[in-house]
DNA sequence: CAATCCTGTAACTATAATAGTTACAACAGG
DNA sequence: CCTGTTGTAACTATTATAGTTACAGGATTG
């Protein structure tokens, strides 16, 4: 299991694009309902915004999305995060001199990026507002 | 990026398959192909076993595949090493009196499972032959 | 302008996963 | 009995992750 970032970018986002109240969504607040410390949030959503999903002003509450939740697919979030390319490590270095050795790191350079295109197919397939009406439900 | 055992796995696996000389094939030979130690070898090996992939004999050099190579598909090796069954760690416990937050764990569990299904289809399609096949080219 | 609340960010800490290593018991075969 | 092997437990080093403290600086209000 990678990580929680992307969990909770998605979480934040969410209640960016939800909360209508913009003195109320402060850092505090959204870590809050993430469950976290408001440290946390705000360095995620520096990178949100270094990836230009959303815009801050400095000193006060509030966020705005940049792009529309119907146009914002999840592989977008998880580019934005910066998550990695590979879904499993290849061990460093195995010996030349071996006929396995030699081959493997392509031959599973090649399974494991068949293996990540078919993840990408589908974090490509739903958007923000897909989940943001799973929440509704 | 989960780890390099899959890697190792899977190395580890087609040495066996394709080493005829099994007095050869001993832990220390594999690592020394894997670039590890070992420990780490006979550790993985364990594993596989306890997986009914192969046998061995305490004290002797040598491993059997218990299934043709044409039979064993990745996903099986996959749940061999017990690899994890999500991509992606979901926070805990957020808040529950936020409408974000008290759904936001469903939802993502029904997300993350359309993408790890997608992933178990590509690992399932693909067969530790197809490894040997793409090995010896 | 002073007080307060906020963002942005650096730096440090705690925890856990991963892999590497040492050590040794037990087995096999000459 | 000696050597080489497997099987495992236990320890260590390294790294990733997330949580935390601290503080500089912008914004707002009385």
């Amino acid at each position: 299991m990678v990580n929680s970032r992307f969990s909770v970018a998605i979480h934040i986002l969410s209640l960016i694009a939800t909360t209508s109240d913009k003195s109320q969504l402060t850092s505090e607040y959204i870590a809050g309902s993430v469950n976290t410390n408001p440290v946390v949030v705000r360095r995620m959503i520096g990178v949100l915004k270094k990836a230009g999903l959303l815009t801050s002003q400095s000193g006060i509450a509030g966020y705005d999305l940049l792009v529309e939740p119907k146009d914002l697919t999840l592989l977008a979030i998880y580019h934005a995060i910066d998550g990695p390319e590979q879904l499993f490590a290849i061990h460093d270095e195995p010996n030349p001199a071996c006929s396995v050795g030699q081959k493997i790191q392509r031959t599973l350079e090649g399974v494991y990026t068949s293996v990540w295109h078919a993840m990408e197919e589908q974090l490509q397939a739903q958007t923000l507002q897909d989940v943001l009406d799973q929440l509704r439900k």
